[in-house]
DNA sequence: TAGATTGTTAATCGATTAACAATC
DNA sequence: TAGATTGTTAATCGATTAACAATC
């Protein structure tokens, strides 16, 4: 992939994905860059610059075919190529993730697990394998995923990535409050809950 | 609070911190902006402009006391007044927010969960009651949260943040993957995990 | 003193918004 | 046709970076 879209684009096209799947079908078979600037707060010209990456054309008088976007938009977003994704850190969160449905929206599935603890070995959740680390080899040549996601101690985050990196991985969704350091090659993003509830407190 | 700073300054202030906090005592007295701009991979007058905002001063030649640089930032951030929040959802993501220790070293608890599943009721997780949603007057009465987070399916999201609007809630974080609808006087922030994922399934 | 580092002012860069011609 | 809406070009706005004087 890798294509000229801003990242700031990128990161709202999930935003109009949701809202335009929020609508019933019937009554809304058209809709205007308009409509969506004013559902989601923002401008409208706004709003059709980010549409036009997706290549789906509206027409003037009438706006956008609400179908057809919803398609350009899961297009370029890869929704409709499946792709698999590896967890490292079974723990509270990581069992959530295992159990989250909404990845599938986006044809990603999380399709086993690792974690230190020998307890945890052996462990079905949602359907998928909780694996001992040294298993995480194999579960690479099984499974080539390009994708990672780590919800492990912030101690242990930098390592986690490091074995990742090596293994091939190209993207990882990283939950420890830590700054991971990556070649340029790996798309690295960070969610870090605590700091955006603490970000609201601070703004309010 | 509300504060003369940049939205996007405010949110790398939780990077700083828990890279400064990740560094040992001992060797790392001072540090400066270049250092700490080169661990993080950004820009190290960017550094000092973020810094500059927390009011703590560096020294020329020297840097930043590290200690200081850290309670600065604690105190700016309101690290150290105590915040209750409640949560609403306890679903697998729910759960794994209640037992997460990282909200503490923000000075936020969440104190009470509300779920509409009544075999929910009762349960209690992380030493935290779960209570049914009719219970939440009560809760906002005892407890006087400011902060709420929003873990239930994207079909209840809305409602439930207008019974958290209508309750007094000032900041909410929503991790339902819809666009909130709240007033300008109620901040809200979103954890769209999957769209994250597919986020960077995009750009690799 | 000399040199490293801060804090600030000016320049640049990128993103958003405004204006408007094209068009269905 | 008239009017609503798109898509694009130009203007504005805000954030980042560069330059540099202050200073310890």
């Amino acid at each position: 992939m890798t294509r000229d879209i801003p990242e700031i684009s990128l990161q709202r096209l999930p935003v109009y994905l949701n809202y335009l799947k929020s609508l019933s079908g019937e009554e809304n078979k058209f809709i205007s860059s308009g409509a969506i600037a004013a559902a989601l707060g923002m401008g409208e010209v706004l709003v059709r610059k980010d549409l036009a990456y997706t290549s789906s054309a509206g027409r003037p008088k009438v706006g956008y075919v609400r179908a057809e976007l919803i398609a350009a938009l899961e297009e370029y977003l890869g929704c409709n190529v499946k792709k698999n994704a590896v967890l490292v850190g079974v723990g509270g969160l990581g069992r959530a993730l295992m159990s989250y449905g909404g990845f599938v929206n986006y044809g990603i599935e999380i399709v086993e697990a690792y974690d230190s603890d020998p307890a945890k070995e052996g462990m079905v959740i949602a359907g998928k394998k909780v694996c001992s680390a040294d298993e995480f080899e194999r579960g690479m040549a099984v499974y080539s995923p390009r994708l990672a996601i780590i919800a492990v101690p912030a101690s242990a985050a930098q390592s986690v990535c490091d074995m990742l990196v090596a293994a091939g991985i190209k993207g990882i969704l990283n939950f420890a409050p830590v700054q991971l350091k990556a070649p340029e090659s790996v798309a690295v993003r960070n969610i870090d809950v605590a700091a955006n509830l603490a970000i609201i407190s601070s703004m309010i």
